[in-house]
DNA sequence: GCAGGTGTTAATAGATCTATTAAACACACA
DNA sequence: TGTGTGTTTAATAGATCTATTAACACCTGC
């Protein structure tokens, strides 16, 4: 076994991981071919299978850090203290720039995820309590706030479905968004810092009593 | 050629398009086969490509149809009459049912699209002036009342991405929802129905001024 | 009854893909 | 120099996929 490089040009193994995860994000699992990674990646395709033997391997080892990776990001984010609309404002905010930053991945994971449920599965045990901690918490505080009045009756769940689409569908589409309004990315991250504000005062607005 | 089919069973060429369609919207054009299509449709692989000549040919005589009328209907949706909240409601409540109805292709349309950008350009040739049309009557009435101080100030853009956002996310994630919270169709068939009502009172409540 | 059209299948060509194997190569080090 | 080890390639087996072709079955009009 060969020492991890350091500073080094990246070797062969390192390109091979490199190109496959563009191809995998770009055009999906069934669609990107062993050969193809291999020429981008500028070696025999025999080479991608002597380092990961086969692509179902390959596809794991690509994904299996970065989505546990962004997963456990998501997940771990933390409401801190103040008050209930503090605590909403940060979270809807951190999970909006997760999302931004992995902005590549977002249709990518659900395209995987829908067509291979045992991958699901796999990540919903990798993940373990971690979901239910967040919102346990969240949850709590809704019912208190509900309960003094302060925010108008809504379900949980209803809060959580309306965070989620608003920050996570603009990412979904955001290729097809651009190409349709004709914008440059420069004009798109003007928008997304925008959008990133408006998310939140619509949902704060929208909880009003 | 033959007459087409009144109130027979369906012929082997309609059975191909019928199960070419759920294969395509399932997995995509590059995971689905001929073979496999074939398999479902009940027939030997060289029946697809006897009707079809070739598997572009099948998925564009697949699709060319439905995602034409799919914007065409869910574009041409009327206001109607009423105060500006009402109308609002009203469209709301018409792209959440239009897209409800195709829901299976929700997340087909923006993956294809997303891939093929030049399929989106001939779309939005064949839609035309249609997308101004609904959207240029619901900007002015959004002045209007802003300047009313009816309801907060508001970019219509961000009304219109939130909207969508709202209406179509669930959609495009339904499967990977319906597995993690572990629902039936038909506690999924509910919590859509509560979900139309919860979208229009979060976007009216989110306006309030 | 049979000639011709339509629908269907079996067989197969040809392409491409995954994966394996054996051999060539490069380099370290005794 | 020679041997060993890790890297890379060429060649290829075997699977699967698209597409074509030839043959077969069945109906219909003459």
């Amino acid at each position: 076994m060969k020492e991890t490089n350091r500073s080094e040009e990246p070797n062969m193994e390192e390109r091979i991981l490199t190109e496959a995860e563009k191809l995998f994000f770009e055009k999906g699992f069934a669609a990107t071919s062993t050969t193809e990674i291999a020429r981008l990646a500028g070696c025999n395709q025999a080479l991608v299978h002597y380092y990961f033997r086969t692509k179902e391997n390959l596809f794991t080892k690509v994904l299996g850090g970065k989505v546990k990776g962004f997963f456990n990001e998501f997940l771990s984010v933390n409401a801190g203290e103040g008050d209930f609309k503090t605590k909403l404002a940060r979270v809807i905010g951190c999970h909006f720039d997760i999302i931004r930053q992995n902005s590549h991945m977002t249709l990518f994971l659900i395209t995987e995820f829908t067509r291979d449920p045992l991958r699901l599965e796999e990540l919903k045990r990798e993940l373990g309590e971690l979901p239910s901690q967040l919102f346990a918490s969240l949850e709590e505080d809704l019912q208190r706030e509900i309960a003094a009045g302060r925010i108008r009756k809504i379900e949980f769940i209803d809060l959580l479905i309306n965070i989620l689409s608003l920050n996570a569908f603009l990412f979904v589409v955001k290729p097809l968004f651009m190409q349709i309004c004709g914008l440059t990315d420069q004009q798109t991250e003007a928008l997304l810092d925008h959008r990133k504000q408006e998310i939140i005062q619509t949902i704060l607005s929208s909880l009003r009593p």
